[in-house]
DNA sequence: TCTTTTATAATAGTATTACTATCATAAAGA
DNA sequence: TCTTTATGATAGTAATACTATTATAAAAGA
């Protein structure tokens, strides 16, 4: 069986949709590359034309400014894991091992997908651990809100939220827990290999050592 | 009793102390006023120079870039943090006690000091918040971090680490806790007024909701 | 098949940003 | 008093973040 899942991101992110051409194909999949190689603020729209043999005007006619890019590459990012939660929590009863599949899944690198959207899920990993904040820490945060451009994040922040209330209905903070843990994933995966003193994780194994981390904090939180 | 509280904050950061000069303390203080209203993307050298009747020249003879002075406001908060966590746990024997001060400074503006450093409270709570993370989500992160610069946060980081295995010296990850427990702060309190639907906080009085949250978080995970 | 639409490439151009350099002057230190 | 040093004034450069114009090629419609 082979299938391949899209998301519909959107329409207020992009000018043009660049799943409908081959050049806003290539856009998107190299912008991942070179803003994981050369980080947001030094990724340009000239730099990327360049790489994509095309030109700065054909990449405004799809996405408005690299701060619109980033957004869509984090859209289908966040629709991508919200399908894993759904489909990965499948016929699995037991509440508990619901949770700690979802904090695998948060902690752990996209699984390859066998569709044709050959994103590399290091860099979009990387990216989505360095990069993701930068996307709402800006200060027209309301006014870009207004598009509903962050809805899959609050998606799945609702969706872990439910999983959490499911296994401990009293619990009061579902949502803000639930942000914790995304956020949180983030920024350990980061200082243990940035910023190592930030942490008490060791130099390898960041993956495991956040997961370890996470599944502490949320079951000793939830009782 | 009216005493001040003086940081020296790492030389590596500045080129030329702005402390020391009229125009170096004017640049700091204006900078704080203007990275809040503008956001840190929208702030330049050219509009504080003409801010402080000054010119960009001058502010780049104290710091190299707007990065820099970032770091150096930051730096600030950080040294100021750790004094004031070490000055109100002085005298609390109570463990529990002394976690739960640590968390109320986390999670509410800064006291005005007595000092002539009349840096805006208010508004340097709100760039900790939104802009903290951007000194350090950047690709030359290990080349700037070799200068020591992020070591108040780090100090800071293990003050507190130090009250959370003092309460439970049996707890794995008293530091990644720690910086938890610091950046949950700023994320719960960015969300609950910019994006809402990713937390459990009512609009109004989010130091508090932010307080109640993490309170509840530390101390079900150290019991 | 011919025409029309549409996307892209090529090119040019503008305002702003992020700097660097030079020089005169004023103030501080020796 | 002489010298050092910081600042202000000014100029200039390369890169960024766009906008606009036109020619061409390909796709869609009649």
């Amino acid at each position: 069986m082979d299938f391949q899942v899209k998301f519909k991101v959107n329409e207020k992110i992009y000018l043009r949709d660049p799943e409908i051409s081959e050049v806003g194909k290539q856009m998107v999949k190299i912008a991942i590359d070179l803003i994981y190689e050369l980080g947001f603020e030094h990724f340009t729209f000239k730099k990327l034309a360049a790489e994509i043999n095309s030109t700065e005007a054909t990449i405004y006619r799809y996405f408005e400014n690299k701060h619109r890019l980033l957004l869509y590459i984090l859209n289908w990012y966040w629709c991508y894991m919200e399908f894993l939660v759904i489909f990965k929590l499948q016929n699995v009863a037991d509440k508990k091992e619901k949770l700690r599949i979802i904090i695998q899944l948060l902690t752990h690198e996209l699984p390859e997908s066998s569709g044709q959207l050959d994103y590399n899920k290091k860099y979009l990993n990387q990216i989505v651990i360095t990069e993701s904040s930068k996307v709402y820490l800006v200060k027209d945060v309301t006014e870009i809100n207004k598009n509903k451009v962050f809805k899959p994040y609050k998606d799945l922040c609702a969706k872990i939220a439910e999983s959490i209330s499911a296994y401990n209905p009293g619990y009061k903070f579902p949502r803000s827990l639930s942000t914790t843990l995304i956020e949180t994933s983030h920024d350990q995966q980061y200082f243990s290999i940035n910023l190592p003193r930030l942490t008490d994780a060791p130099a390898k194994n960041n993956s495991e050592f956040t997961s370890n981390f996470l599944n502490d904090l949320l079951f000793k939180v939830l009782g």
